[in-house]
DNA sequence: GGCTTGGATGTTAGCGCTAACATCTGGTTT
DNA sequence: AAACCAGATGTTAGCGCTAACATCCAAGCC
């Protein structure tokens, strides 16, 4: 003599799609022969298969993948913490990751820490609580409790950019080597009154790295090197205005070396239009080696750095340590090259 | 003689990290009150408040995010669809997006098509199965079972980028009426001979839609509108092609109406190194409006589009709607501006 | 025939959180 | 003093899926 009815359910919200087990009925096996034709087709008999993907055309079942990210603690995001959106570097090692790992059913999640370490920890906090598959993080440096932080999960970790020890993988180049390189084709040229130009380089400190290179390289040849700093984002505005000031302030200089191709451009491009000779009157050189360097009259010289393929290599790299595949190295240096140009 | 102890409770994988149940372990409360020092601290008392946030420094609790949007079916993502990654355009609004969009909470899930419709559909399946709060998608022309997707979706839909009668919001501007004023332009110089020249244009079809606006306005005026397309993705090297192209193939030609600036700047700084006075040879026109068209010489002209603003435009639009507030226009028009350099 | 075997499929019990409803305070009202 | 109330906190039942274990069944073997 039980109540027939049982008390009505409680009503949750839920946008009641169609789920799982109105497919499972619908084709008529059970919830978990569904979950298989969608992460394991070849585990289930191809007339099976059949019969449960016709059931999802029919319902228009989407796969909740929050659901399933909890119920395997596993979600194939991948976190991607980058310093800057408005720098094209980061934009093209972007799309090398998103390229290698969207083949492999990835998706990224994108942080911009805009130089702000505090940011970075907190987009950190954020991305683990999504059980990210993977962690791709630029530079070595980081806020001492998020690296704790970091030492302390158990997934893939990815320092990308500057080359060196990290906490787990790493992919990059040696920015102090890259600017001494620079700094010696200088001399190499003639030059011997050589700025260093830069912009917000006490967040930017990869561009100092360089800078310390170009220094040491000058200093051990008995000369000085001046640095000078501007604080807005590099653009080629700002390249235009450090050039016109150090044209003014320091006159006789015989070369400037700008911390990347935009300043060296925008300097390049202010002086063509004010009547500067370059190299003739002031030597020019950059960094990143963006393709428009070499398209302006003259040609920039520049130290290229292989962007994408830094993404690349990472999103392989991590790929492989997911998969459980050994990796040889966990510091991968893809080096760099020096283009010479017109500019110098 | 049964067994005494329980059969042992199956393990589940999990890193067992520290949960809500921990934390209100820790802090002698029950799991929802945590829950709401996390969501709603208004609601819980200060004292409360503080022994929680006191336990989850302790236990180092990182909240599960899955879990979250799992049981209130809304992940506080927002799907972002945009064709390319390698186009700048695109770059800029993204930006404008995060940058807002972050302020509120919302994290950007971002998707990229290469100008493929079927993909799209893809990447649209893929973000609302992850409970999205809303999405951001690029033009108003989908994959029709797409579209019928996105309609059903009772989510905020924001199509950007061109203007008109979409899904549900819009914020973009007419790309027909950009291509008919830079062709009113021309005329005005006195030009007669115009090549319209772009790249990928069927995939891009908002390139084609300025294509259509040029030919119209010059057909109008008794004049032929010959274009010239080619297959590669855009580029300061394949505006230089596409120059020195058109050049030989259609001597006679007074001006050149490039579909984007990358293709135009690439033309102009051809011309440079070939000797070629622009405008006094061929004029040379562009779209977009990016900054380093008026770093080159000559300042090149161009429609400007107000790419940043288009972002942070749909971002508030979409987080009112989120937020039940009232929109008035569902449809924006950010308008763009002929912005008349030494190229023409 | 009975036994083994392995591939296909099913059952169960969560994953960690929050919506909905329930209860418990302590102060205010009449 | 009983009734009332609002704000703070608690209990319960899922959200929709998958890991782990269980079962089934046809083929292969002696």
């Amino acid at each position: 003599m039980s109540n027939p009815e049982l008390p009505e359910r409680r009503k949750r919200r839920g946008a009641d799609n169609p789920t799982l087990a109105d497919v499972a009925r619908e084709s008529g096996v059970s919830t978990i022969t569904v979950s298989r034709v969608l992460n394991s087709p070849d585990s289930v008999r191809p007339a099976t298969r059949e019969r449960v993907e016709a059931a999802i055309a029919r319902v228009g079942y989407v796969r909740n993948m929050l659901a399933g990210s909890l119920a395997s603690a596993n979600s194939r995001f991948i976190a991607v913490i980058v310093p800057s959106l408005s720098n094209v570097v980061f934009i093209e090692v972007i799309h090398g990751l998103q390229t290698t790992f969207e083949k492999h059913g990835y998706q990224i999640l994108l942080g911009n820490t805009e130089y702000d370490m505090r940011r970075e920890y907190e987009l950190v906090q954020t991305f683990l609580g999504w059980s990210s598959s993977a962690l791709v993080i630029t530079g070595l440096r980081h806020d001492a409790a998020c690296t704790a932080m970091l030492k302390r999960w158990q997934k893939p970790i990815m320092e990308i950019m500057e080359l060196g020890q990290g906490i787990d993988l790493n992919v990059g180049l040696s920015h102090y080597d890259a600017g001494r390189c620079m700094a010696q084709h200088l001399l190499d040229r003639g030059y011997r009154r050589i700025v260093y130009a830069g912009s917000q380089m006490d967040g930017n400190y990869r561009a100092r790295l360089r800078y310390e290179g170009h220094r040491d390289l000058l200093q051990e040849n008995g000369l000085e090197a001046p640095l000078e700093e501007w604080p807005e984002a590099s653009a080629l505005e700002i390249g235009a205005r450090a050039f016109r000031q150090i044209m003014v302030q320091r006159s006789g200089t015989e070369a400037i070396h700008f911390a990347d191709d935009t300043l060296a451009a925008g300097a390049i491009l202010h002086a063509n239009r004010a009547g500067i000779r370059v190299p003739d009157d002031v030597a020019i050189a950059g960094f990143t080696g963006l393709p428009f360097g070499q398209h302006i009259t003259p040609r920039l010289t520049t130290i290229v750095s292989p962007r994408e393929a830094i993404g690349r290599i990472a999103a392989k790299q991590v790929i492989a340590r997911i998969e459980g595949k050994p990796i040889e190295n966990t510091s991968h240096d893809v080096s760099f090259e020096l283009c010479i140009g017109e500019s110098t």
